[in-house]
DNA sequence: CATGAATGAGCTTTCATTCAT
DNA sequence: CATGAATGAAAGCTCATTCAT
């Protein structure tokens, strides 16, 4: 990818929504270069091709989750008030970023077998919280647990389904009573932290 | 589609490897009647396209997971109880389609936006679930919760998303010392009532 | 083509319309089956095919024509009497049969092609009507011609093409002040046998 | 349709022989493509389908026919003399194009049903020669008839199915003593002006 | 640097036709 | 005799990608 002229970034970035509503495959060049005004060949001078694109985008969305996340995580507090700030700064990026967030849970299937993706993931996400569950468990506030890969994947699963059902708006006007980030975060950090056993 | 005659079912059902590995658009009509032996034109005889092809494939798992969803929250027992059976029912669902529940999930953008198929995810999960949150509210077994869609929501993505990712095997090799799906169960109950809160 | 029980001959006539409206290769056996209420395979049993089908029409419209022409011309009367009754002839024919003679010209150019067709054509137009001019330079009732095959393709140039203009309705509601047969023959007798010179 | 480049459009000409010899649907886009020398998707990229290669065929032989039919009916002279030249100029445009003459009549079903071709026959044609036969009726040099639109479509049904017949080969070896196209206008004019009455 | 024009490589889909019953 | 089911064989069209300017 060549070095990017002003106004290429946010162009491209606009195309998030086409992703995200019709699949990497389903999204064609054409399209692309319709939506954000970037004649074709061009799009093709600064990208190698529409996975290249698409995963600028990914890249530019966890790029942001890794910041947000490493920022909550490396704050000060105890392990549990720092899990529910990274429940906080999670939705907080997927509200940030919706359609980019809702393309990368679309083509997830295929972004994750990405090793690329997954190792962001990874690094952005899993390893900050599995750190923190180990954390929790040294310093009492949270309970140890005896999969800590898994538990992280399952807070993964809890935060990103919800986040991008409750925060995304994939058809304009079915959405329940919509809860902000910071509410819906007030909620599930309730359910991550608690569970709903009485 | 039209009635299909015997053994069809199970030759189709074959093609959800190809599915789950490559995505519905990458997954070309002549891989599957190369996977199926069924002849091209035949699979357009019996199927509107590709799409009613993953769709059959997307109801197989989904009546399935009704099914036994159905099963587990009818039984006796207080909801607590049923809650975890469903969370069982629904990780052996998944271990018992293995492919087609990697598709369901690789393709889980578009799946979600189909009506047909969210309906069915409502009807055969997150409905029941809901149903089963009341009435551990009421029976004092569940602790009452604000949002009991959301919640639902969150207890699926839990389940899915650590499910595919432990019970499935998308690049060999690469996983985790793999749960079986009673094992991942326990584990996995145990967050969803517990949480991970001291 | 075997022999069609009854019943058969009008249900297949009633496929005249399918052909005039989309020409012989935009109609599809499936069409025609559903038109005619006979299904594709026994259209199958019954006709070689979809061209056999086509030629039966035409078949049928050609030995009125003949039957007709050959009436007009064996008359009694003058030649250019007899040469009027064919006029009125042809044109009736194209009023009884208005689909099936749209289809004609539909597929004119594939038709003149077809041995077949041609040879019917000259049997039951462009002779009769040859030898109708001959007798007329010789009883002196028509004017004696230099190239008489000219002429008669001439003469059933003119009546095709109006024929099928002013007596069957390509497209609904756009037709001039339509003459009937009868007044349509009269108005082309005199276009025919005088010309337009003063 | 693109604009087209130079010699474009002398290469799509030359695909008139295809669609005259095999009609619209018989004529595959890759013959046209092996006949032209221009790749498939090259002809995709400047028309929009076969219908729009074959509209643009007529579109050049109709062009020439209302230069050339107006250029006669603007001439100077009396209406029959002027009449006289339309008929020479139609056949000359047949001669000079056979193929997509051909072409044009092989289709003529399909084409008359495309409002864009009536209209441009109308034009070209229809409507200069109904102008003719008023002003001949006028100035006495025609005799005045009743339905001038009839008149008009005989005449030109006249002059296309001799013509084509006459002046194109459809078939090697099969015509009658070719006449060139000033002598089939001789004859033609003789049968339009004077009819075969004695 | 940027881009309009061009195209190679496929894939979905359609249908005429066959045949076992 | 009649027909529902099945399929082989195309062909139209699309699109990612390239490249000369």
């Amino acid at each position: 990818m060549r070095g990017m002229p002003r106004g290429m970034r946010e162009k491209v970035l606009s195309a998030s929504e086409l992703f995200a509503d019709h699949g990497l495959d389903a999204t064609k060049m054409e399209d692309i270069a319709a939506a954000t005004g970037v004649p074709k060949a061009t799009l093709y001078y600064h990208f190698e091709g529409k996975e290249a694109i698409l995963a600028f985008l990914f890249t530019e969305v966890l790029d942001e989750l890794e910041r947000a996340v490493g920022a909550a995580t490396s704050a000060g507090g105890s392990a549990v008030e720092r899990l529910r700030a990274v429940v906080i700064a999670h939705l907080r990026v997927i509200s940030a970023f919706p359609a980019a967030s809702r393309a990368l849970q679309f083509d997830l299937g295929r972004a994750a077998r990405l090793p690329a993706i997954a190792d962001r993931v990874e690094g952005a996400f899993l390893g900050p919280v599995r750190a923190l569950l180990a954390e929790g468990g040294a310093d009492g506030s949270l309970r140890p647990v005896d999969h800590p890969g898994l538990v992280a994947t399952a807070i993964l699963g809890t935060i990103v389904t919800t986040g991008i059902g409750a925060l995304t708006v994939p058809v304009p006007g079915c959405q329940p009573p919509a809860l902000g980030p910071d509410a819906l975060a007030e909620a599930l950090a309730l359910f991550i932290l608690r569970g709903v056993g009485s």
